[in-house]
DNA sequence: ACCTTAAAGCAAATATGTTGCTTCAAGTGA
DNA sequence: TCACTTGAAGCAACATATTTGCTTTAAGGT
């Protein structure tokens, strides 16, 4: 787990962290995404620098932090009554989000300044919660749902790849093509 | 592209480009990739640092620029005498060599060090360039074929994101059901 | 209230990254 | 072949960022 889950509770360290975390979001939107320097945000933190190296290790963690607070879901999925149609809404959604210059600068920084992995690991939990969330409610329907693990091979990797690898060209009716070969077959 | 496409072909740039690469693989080895640093490169490589900061901006573009050159496959894709027994050995060994611990730091490199997106793309193409051989293999021996788009989406895509955001459990049995997956519905 | 102890502050030392200017050598055209 | 042009490399001074040892603070436990 990344460095900021060790820290106490509540009191002196959790200010700093959340001072810390709010300078990035102010200077990110103030001088852009190239511009910060730890200085800068410790600067910003009223932090002296030090205290970031020694818990972050570099900005690329500390940014990394940030990224996944960021790609964090604030709202369950909405209900549109059926299993297909609230898995095209999640993905054309989700889509759009992360095609979104800014989504996509998130997923970098989530990626990169990770070296154990914990990150990747939850922004893919952060999906998968989501779609457990629709696949009960099908279940609650009695529709016959496929498990979590096929809609994030058919579902959520195809964009994911796409947004990192190839990302040209990539609109609503792509996430949709994706979901309706996902419920087309209705093995496995 | 990367600003390394745009030296002249013969001459000091490309011994420069040479040696400095040649360097980046040297200490990778010697002195594992944590502790790589542009003065380090540039003294193996015989340079000053400044040159390296104006060809390649930073390390991690030097080290995306390295890290897709590895990524480049060295040779076809074996034939098995079906599609299917030679998308299954492609897709092995693909996820075999990205899941290794230096497939993945060559992958994240690659992924990381670049701005435009154009080395992100070299490495999707160079997929796509093994597959296209494949599937043009099976229409001579006229299998019916799924499309190269098709392929990335039911089998690259989900060893990618797999070997990104979930590096748990996968091996080679992974590889073969999504090759079985794809192959099993022969539509779309 | 007093210990204990992580974590923050401070400041000096070090390493990295930037820049203007000079020098070199690959390609170009008389 | 020999200037000539020009992008790229070298050098050196400068500006920033990073690391580190030591001191101080304040949270949590007794």
């Amino acid at each position: 787990m990344s460095r900021k889950t060790m820290v106490r509770p509540g009191g002196r360290s959790a200010r700093v962290q959340a001072s810390v975390h709010a300078a990035v979001r102010e200077l990110e939107s103030e001088v852009g995404r190239e511009a910060l320097t730890v200085p800068l945000v410790a600067a910003r933190a009223g932090v002296t620098p030090s205290t970031i190296y020694r818990r972050w290790g570099d900005l690329q963690e500390l940014l990394s932090d940030v990224a996944v607070e960021r790609l964090r879901p604030e709202a369950a999925p909405v209900d549109k009554g059926s299993l297909s149609s609230d898995l095209e809404a999640w993905a054309e959604q989700f889509l759009q989000e992360m095609t979104a210059p800014s989504g996509r600068a998130y997923i970098r920084d989530a990626l990169l300044g990770d070296p154990d992995g914990s990150n990747a690991g939850l922004c893919s939990a952060y999906a998968a919660e989501q779609i457990d969330v629709i696949l009960d409610r099908a279940a609650g329907r009695t529709e016959n749902a496929p498990d979590v693990e096929t809609v994030l091979d058919h579902v959520v990797a195809p964009m994911m790849y796409r947004i990192l690898f190839r990302p040209e060209g990539l609109d609503s009716a792509y996430a949709r093509q994706l979901v309706a070969g996902l419920v087309g077959s209705t093995d496995r």
